[in-house]
DNA sequence: TATGAATGAGAGTTCATTCAT
DNA sequence: AATGAATGAACTCTCATTCAT
């Protein structure tokens, strides 16, 4: 009798009392940002709700909308984050100065992990996928994104061919292939009940790479 | 011509007025589900409503419960015969007496049309691989497509060993990264405002498979 | 892949196939207002639907609509039959020249069976004054059956009077209290989860008429 | 006065336009079930609709759905209200030290009055047996309801006995039987187009209570 | 007489968003 | 900055009824 349809699911997380945190709306947009990541991995990008984020956060709907413009925001906003998460790395060693082999092979590798955030990262990106094939934003996001993945590996690449560790003719080939073969490689390991063990696509990716670049 | 304001709404499809179509289940549903398929490409895999499809097909909305438990029935389906229509020819061919590099470099290059049809079948695809990611249903149908994907691609290359036209030591490792190398070119090529012409996607795969295989 | 929505719950039940049955109406009336009354029974006067009622004939839902007006139509004559079965006996015996104590006794016990069809009967009565109580039509049948019933149980209070069988000052408030009791303590035993055993019930009943009619 | 023709239409009480009002949620479920309650003996347990009852309190369907888990939560309410609000006196009076024959004649007496409430009350109860007969949830809340109210009459009966206004062999059987012809007499006067007055009923339960308690 | 595909109004419910507090 | 009650359009699904066969 004195249960309301409000609290059907979970009571919101239980808290000091009264502790109605204030952040300026940076801070608040970070921490709405990284509650919504978890949850985007957990049930998909276009299955979450702002009440299912707000009770993730601890704060009330209307906390969302009043940082952000809308729902859409906040998803954007997540993909961006997860984005420059994974990949920035790779675009500051394609730049630096280290030893190509070990830069190249530890990133790649670093993207087929057995836990929980690479895990996260890849059901994200697949909903991007679905999400860029038809939306003019996320559309135009993927493909600057991608833009850059294959010019940190095409330049990687070439200073590796420069410095004598790689052997390849076409460094703009060789890495929309990789590209390819790292996305394609995630969808048959990290889809639900996959018979593809991680650890498989991990090795078939580095194997991939050292045959084409001869590496020894 | 004169048009008139209400020609601009959506109507069914021309057919002669007031004659209520009747079809045993099995016909209808055939329609439903091709009227459905290319409303999904269009407008994705959860975007699709109810009504969509049934003006899509020029019946009542009740038309399509009456045949269907559910959308997500029809959604399924809708999967499962673009699988069908497009894997079913190379397990036949795996299968079959043909010449091997013939039949799979046909297979290979038809995967990468520029027409509508593949697009079409692509972007029904992404969908696929995000629904998968989390829903029991699709995630299932997904492992048992990719095992049966993987399989044809590995009879295939072993029959072109056997008949010295491959060269190949690990059928299965060889299946696993050519089913991986489809899917992410066509990440890159399929995608909204992709800088990736699909030629070359068809192109760089044919390279990757001679190569493999050491086809002359 | 092969099922359809509409054999979502249960296949027709199995009959010789092609055994197309056809009735004069009133022959098919009444074969569905048999098969609806136990339905009825079961899930309720305004819970039951065309296509149950239908499936519990082995008939397609067209059958229905085809001999009666409506499905509400349906409903009213399976009230009219129960009421029917139910009090004609009594009606009966009012006018007849029985012993009225064993008349009156006799059918008083028999409306309080633990057996299947006194349930029945009084599941669908608690509708019909459900339904009584705001329908029109069926207020008004209601309101002839009670009159007669009061009146069989006037009659045959007075027959016993003249005879020597029963003492009672006032025939008519007697017949209106122990159509209450009948009823009240149907309530009380014929809910779901009651405490009150339908022996207790009858017993109440008898103890209640012999004492008012002071029968030794 | 002048009437247009928008004026016949439904709309929300009166209510200084636009003043969208807020409560907290006890205070709005409280508004939400005493507005159900009417309709509900207006049309009936479960003819009732979320838009009628949202029109009803001058909110929209959502706030209804907001404040409540669900339509039948709502109906849930009102029966526990309504059976609150009628036998709760009773309850009060049988374990008070008034007058028991005051007492229970007097709450007897109230149960079958003319005016709008007594009406209400006895629609909705029609409607609660029929509800209970079938659904768990009303059947398990209508046999608690009856064992209170039984035990309420036995208790006030005890009392009159021990204190010498009343002689009763089986205060339990009487409990019972006074239950029932409460209800039966209702059914007999409360039924649409009955032809027992609703006083007549009121005279037969006191006569009858008096007799069987042998008040003077 | 019987069928069952087709209809379409209308039901409960969901949920991003608004906005008074 | 934060709240959370209120909104209302839009959704899927139900089902009595119709009617061509």
């Amino acid at each position: 009798m004195t249960t309301t349809a409000r609290d059907h699911e979970e009571r919101p997380r239980a808290k000091t009392v009264g502790e109605r945190q204030r952040h300026p709306t940076e801070v608040r947009r970070q921490l709405v940002v990284d509650a919504a990541r978890d949850l985007i991995a957990d049930k998909g990008l276009f299955n979450v709700l702002i009440r299912d984020i707000s009770k993730a956060c601890g704060v009330s709907p209307g906390t969302i909308t009043y940082h952000f413009k809308s729902l859409d925001e906040v998803l954007m906003e997540v993909v961006k984050a997860e984005t420059a998460d994974f990949y920035v790395p790779l675009q500051e060693s394609a730049r630096g100065s280290g030893d190509p082999t070990r830069q190249l092979l530890y990133f790649l590798e670093g993207m087929f992990g057995s836990d929980a955030n690479s895990r996260r990262h890849w059901l994200i990106w697949f909903d991007f996928w679905s999400a860029a094939a038809r939306d003019e934003a996320y559309g135009r996001w993927m493909s600057e994104h991608y833009d850059g993945w294959r010019s940190a590996l095409r330049e990687i690449t070439e200073r590796g061919v420069s410095e004598g560790s790689f052997v390849c003719d076409d460094p703009q080939s060789f890495a929309i292939e990789t590209a390819a073969m790292v996305d394609g490689l995630a969808v048959q390991c990290y889809a639900r009940g996959s018979s593809l063990p991680v650890e498989t696509s991990r090795s078939l990716l580095i194997a991939f790479v050292r045959r084409e670049l001869q590496i020894r």
